[in-house]
DNA sequence: GTAACTGCAAACCTTTTGCAGCTTG
DNA sequence: CAAGCTGCAAAAGGTTTGCAGTTAC
């Protein structure tokens, strides 16, 4: 089984002891494509393992951040914070301020721009995130 | 005092009523360039007048997020909202995932894609965020 | 076998809300 | 004066932490 291998081998060189917890984490992570809440990780968690704590998943999705493998957001319009899998692709979004409406963008003018502050700062750039705010069709009209 | 009459205009023009919290708070916003932290904007409200509770400076800032005033995004490596004056200009920040230290981006290529992106869904776009992710040149260093 | 991970429960911090009194236009 | 704003205190929501038991290497 070559996934399975590939998993263990990415945690294996960030040095991320594997459980079954951490597993499973991030299958989840694996299925959504935008940011997604503790909370829900921890439902769809359930459906399997029903006695996964919460505080594990925060712990595991700390140590994903810290090394690399995750990013840390927030879910527009609520306080908590939405984790997303580091993927090399990525995707944008363009939100509505009003409804939260979320509508994908499909470019991307920034790969230019991460080499360029590469080499500028000499950071080492694990990825971006761009937001684009506005009203969307329906609020723009309903508000004025 | 033209400054004092171009904030009460912008007020009026939004619809949102004067008060004297209310123009504290965006005087303070007015200093501040990166995201602050309701906390901060208390702390600085409590030099000039110490009886604004928390609450207020909640509401208020919901107001003028809602107004379109201010933009809501959240401050990195917290669990607290950041809150930033939508100027027309703008400013890109890089953010190093370690410790946090944050090195302006000078650049955008961002306004021909939001021309773009506002013809292709007809969004009312009010403003963009950006930010990179990454490890600092110390931080690199120290860590592998 | 040991260091690291996990579940549980409690603490902590941030944000929201109901209500009574006060301010602004 | 009326509508809307504010202060206070309490509740709600999200996240972190200490500890004891368990698991991966």
């Amino acid at each position: 089984m070559p996934q399975q291998s590939n998993k263990q081998k990415l945690f294996a060189s960030k040095g991320i002891k594997s459980t079954k917890q951490r597993n499973m984490v991030f299958d989840i992570l694996e299925e959504f494509e935008t940011p997604v809440s503790v909370e829900q990780i921890h439902l769809k968690l359930s459906e399997v393992d029903s006695t996964v704590n919460m505080s594990t998943v925060y712990r595991i999705l700390e140590v994903f951040v810290n090394k690399g493998l995750v990013l840390k957001t927030n879910i527009m319009g609520t306080n908590s914070a939405g984790f997303i899998l580091n993927r090399l692709e990525h995707k944008h979004q363009l939100v509505c301020l009003k409804c939260n409406k979320i509508v994908p963008i499909n470019k991307c003018p920034l790969n230019k721009l991460e080499q360029l502050m590469r080499e500028e700062t000499d950071f080492e750039i694990m990825g971006h995130k761009l937001e684009v705010f506005g009203y969307c069709p329906d609020c723009k009209e309903r508000d004025k």
